[in-house]
RNA sequence: UGGGGUAUCGCCAAGUGGUAAGGCAACUGGUUUUGGUCCAGUCAUUCGGGGGUUCGAGUCCCUCUACCCCAUCCA
């Protein structure tokens, strides 16, 4: 685990180094109503992963709140998928509705406080109330009942006494916040439905919002990491947490970005149109982003945990390419697969020199793979290759069989072809070749080069197979529905070929076709009899990309030549775009006054007196500094950027220090008693504890380093140490002085006067 | 539109004031009885735009812009 770290491990990492927890202790929450898919994958990674990074545990939690949609089923698949991945849960498989009794009487509890109650508008109307995102929302009248109202009225709602939608429980905490959410949220619905595992027992449910915090903390856990979209609701978490007053350990919510991929669709919604619709075979279909999907496939768990880990994690709205999970599949099989041949386009070629049989020994594994194993292959006088390994009029840079180019076959002998048979169509239908009998694979004394080996199977001992070549489902990267899904996702190819030994000696689960690509036979349609292989990835092709890209070029100067873009266009247009100003609302006559004051009379420059004309409270602090006999222009600086950050998280008052005290800082700067790079830390300090400046640069012994004949040594020193970049320096690269100032500043604390480190440096380097 | 988030290479993604990591993709060249693998190399004078602070800014301040989430008795 030596990797660098993502910010949930490094938040995990601070919380056990702190103390804050002995263990960590996540979760995977999965609500059971749906086949879990690729990006159910990352967070399964990412929550069982950081528990084993980190020695913790990891629960399996169905969350089971909505027994209109949950099915045990679904509850099945997801177990499947988390064991499959290679995890364990710690303990049995946890539902939220193992605690549905505590969570009652935590409602119940809340009621007690006066901190929820039973409202009895309808859904409509509380629709209605809650307002817009621009509107706050208004109280239902409902609000104002007793806590022994609302305590009757819950209770009653436990007991089946009223209809689905007759009241709700919810929190009191502000119709008018800004967040929605906060809103009163509901905590509980009437629902006459049979759930999966409490069947009749319960008639009220608990909503998201209400049973999850709860339900992390009943569990003990530490790190509760969800999506994005969960960034709202983590006021109402810790809203309920914190007014139950539930101690530690307490759990904290964390969100990261959910898993998307081109080409591929990941919401539930849009998978089970694809089944319901018929566009795939089921949710398992191989095309399918779902974990079953990916299994059939042919996909190891391996890859799939892989490519979790290689994408990383971070709150950015992404979409990762799906040439990265072809990357890890490929890279996970590679070491793996044994190889074997198979031809899915057979073109039968007669040896007309060679008779008989014989059998070949060939390996499995080619010499970089550090595996061992091989068959036997069996050979004779007539045997099939691809049809797209034999070209009558070759391209530019074809390697493969033609007239007048010998190929070899691979782990057998180099053939040549003699003529090329056709039907009345014109369409080639065998091939009569002959062989070299002295260039048999390993023993080979025929001298004659050949520029590519290719697959072939023994027509006499090779078995019939079908083949399914999968291919991304949608055409397009962002796909909207099925208009965008793409027609060739499936090619069925029924007359392929394969050899002998992937039928009777099956020497592994995965095997890679050589020069096509990894193969999985499908474990629902295929045996012995019937062979059904599914592509799990082709193999990267630079010559089919290569021939492509020709095809394409000699079209294009064919269709008479288009202007080239012009270099860095791309560039440029987003600069030009997205440049635009903004209008800043204009100054207020009054503010207008301070302004020119500022100007005239301080000297401040625009930048600075506009800021400060605009916010008050940025003056105030500004003019008492002036007050304690500051130069306005530093305290200026050093309220607009300094102080003007704590602003943005704590009032005036809240600060730990005065205008007398950033006055006395500035002093200190224009004085050169410190840096202003000493100044900011001394900010830090000052903010943090109250003392004052002086004290606080004497107590660390902060003063600024002026005397040149104190800094020359520390920059020999520096240089002695990175020749190698001083060398780089005086060739021209001129970004290094920046690194030997900061390294020699660091050697001085900070404190070298960093002007006179710069003179020096350049004396120094010359 | 109020609030909450996010912007670093074609795609992910490190980076917490001092030389812009890494992976994928792409592109050279080498090895190769797989046009695979592997190996060597190339690929961000610049971090959404503009200003400011600083000797020095992707990182601090101001401002603008774009995108995502929130008005389910879903999760």
């Amino acid at each position: 685990m030596e990797k660098k770290k993502d910010f949930l491990r490094a938040i995990v990492e601070e919380d056990l180094a702190s103390g804050k927890y002995e263990e960590v202790v996540t979760r995977f929450p999965p609500e059971p109503n749906g086949f879990p898919h690729i990006g159910h994958a990352k967070a399964i990674t990412i929550n069982f992963g950081i528990a084993r990074d980190f020695g913790g545990r990891c629960h399996l939690r169905m969350d089971d709140t909505n027994p209109v949609t949950e099915e045990e089923k679904y509850a099945k698949a997801i177990e499947d998928a988390v064991r499959w991945l290679g995890y364990e849960w710690d303990g049995p498989v946890r539902h939220t509705s193992d605690y549905f009794e505590r969570l009652y009487h935590y409602a119940v509890e809340l009621i007690q406080m006066g901190k929820a109650y039973v409202d009895s508008l309808s859904e409509e109307e509380i629709r209605e109330y809650r307002g817009t995102v621009t509107e706050p929302g208004r109280r239902s009248r409902y609000a104002e009942r007793s806590v022994e109202e609302n305590l009757d009225l819950f209770e009653r709602m436990r007991k089946g006494e009223f209809k689905d939608g007759e009241h709700v429980l919810r929190a009191k905490i502000d119709m008018s916040s800004p967040n929605m959410q906060l809103r009163d949220p509901l905590l509980y619905r009437i629902r006459h439905a049979r759930h999966m595992r409490t069947g009749d027992e319960w008639c009220i449910y608990p909503m998201y919002d209400f049973a999850h915090c709860l339900s992390d903390y009943i569990e003990g856990i530490t790190h509760s990491f969800c999506t994005l979209e969960f960034e709202n609701n983590r006021a109402i978490y810790d809203w309920i947490l914190d007014t139950l007053r539930l101690g530690p350990p307490r759990p904290y919510q964390y969100e990261f970005a959910r898993l998307n991929m081109n080409y591929t669709v990941m919401s539930k919604r849009k998978l089970k149109e694809l089944v319901d619709s018929g566009k795939v075979s089921g949710w398992d279909d191989p095309r399918m982003p779902t974990i079953a999907g990916y299994r059939r496939r042919g996909y190891t768990p391996e890859s799939i945990v892989n490519f979790c880990n290689a994408i990383g994690i971070s709150k950015a709205n992404s979409v990762v390419d799906v040439a990265q999970l072809e990357h890890a599949i490929r890279d996970d099989l590679n070491p793996k697969a044994p190889r074997v041949m198979c031809v899915l386009d057979p073109l039968k070629v007669v040896i007309e020199n060679y008779e008989g049989s014989e059998e070949l020994e060939a390996s499995y594994y080619p010499h970089d793979v550090p595996k061992e194993g091989f068959r036997k292959l069996p050979f004779s006088r007539e045997i099939y290759i691809e049809r797209e390994d034999f070209s009558e009029h070759p391209p530019k840079g074809y390697y493969r069989l033609t007239p007048d180019q010998p190929v070899r076959l691979r782990h057998a002998y180099i053939i040549r072809c003699k003529e090329v048979i056709k039907d009345e169509e014109g369409r080639i239908t065998e091939i009569r070749a002959e062989y070299y009998p002295d260039s048999k694979s390993g023993a080979d004394t025929s001298g004659i080069k050949v520029r590519s080996a290719i697959q072939w199977v023994d027509a006499a001992t090779g078995y019939r197979a079908e083949v399914r070549l999968y291919d991304r489902l949608f055409r397009v990267e962002n796909p909207q529905g099925p208009e965008d899904l793409n027609p060739d996702s499936l090619r069925i190819v029924q007359g392929a070929l394969v050899e002998r030994a992937v039928i009777e000696e099956k020497p592994d689960e995965r095997f890679q076709f050589e020069r096509q690509g990894y193969f999985y036979p499908d474990p629902v349609d295929s045996s012995d009899e019937h062979p059904v292989f599914n592509r799990i990835v082709s193999l990267k092709d630079s010559w089919a990309k290569k021939s492509k890209k020709e095809e394409k070029s000699t079209k294009e100067t064919a269709a008479k030549a288009t202007q080239p873009k012009p270099e860095g266009a791309k560039k440029e247009e987003r600069k030009e775009s997205s440049g635009g100003e903004g209008r800043v609302a204009p100054l207020d006559e009054a503010q207008r006054r301070i302004f020119d004051r500022y100007r005239k009379k301080l000297g401040l420059k625009e930048e600075q007196a506009n800021p400060l004309a605009r916010d008050e409270t940025l003056r105030t602090l500004f003019e008492a500094g002036l007050e304690h006999g500051a130069a306005p222009v530093t305290l200026a600086n050093l309220i607009l950027n300094e102080v003007a950050r704590e602003l943005k998280n704590f009032s005036l008052g809240e600060l730990r220090y005065g205008p007398e005290a950033l006055a006395e800082l500035a002093t200190m700067i224009d004085d050169e008693r410190i840096s202003v790079k000493i100044a900011k830390q001394v900010f830090e300090e000052m903010s943090k504890s109250g003392e004052s400046p002086a004290s606080i640069v004497e107590a660390k012994g902060w003063e600024q380093i002026s005397d040149p004949k104190a800094i020359r040594p520390v920059i020999e020193e520096v240089l002695e140490k990175n020749p190698e970049n001083v060398v780089k320096y005086r060739e021209g690269n001129q970004k290094l002085f920046g690194f030997f100032v900061g390294q020699v500043l660091k050697a001085t604390g900070g404190k070298a006067n960093p002007r006179l480190v710069n003179e020096l440096l350049i004396q120094a380097l010359g």
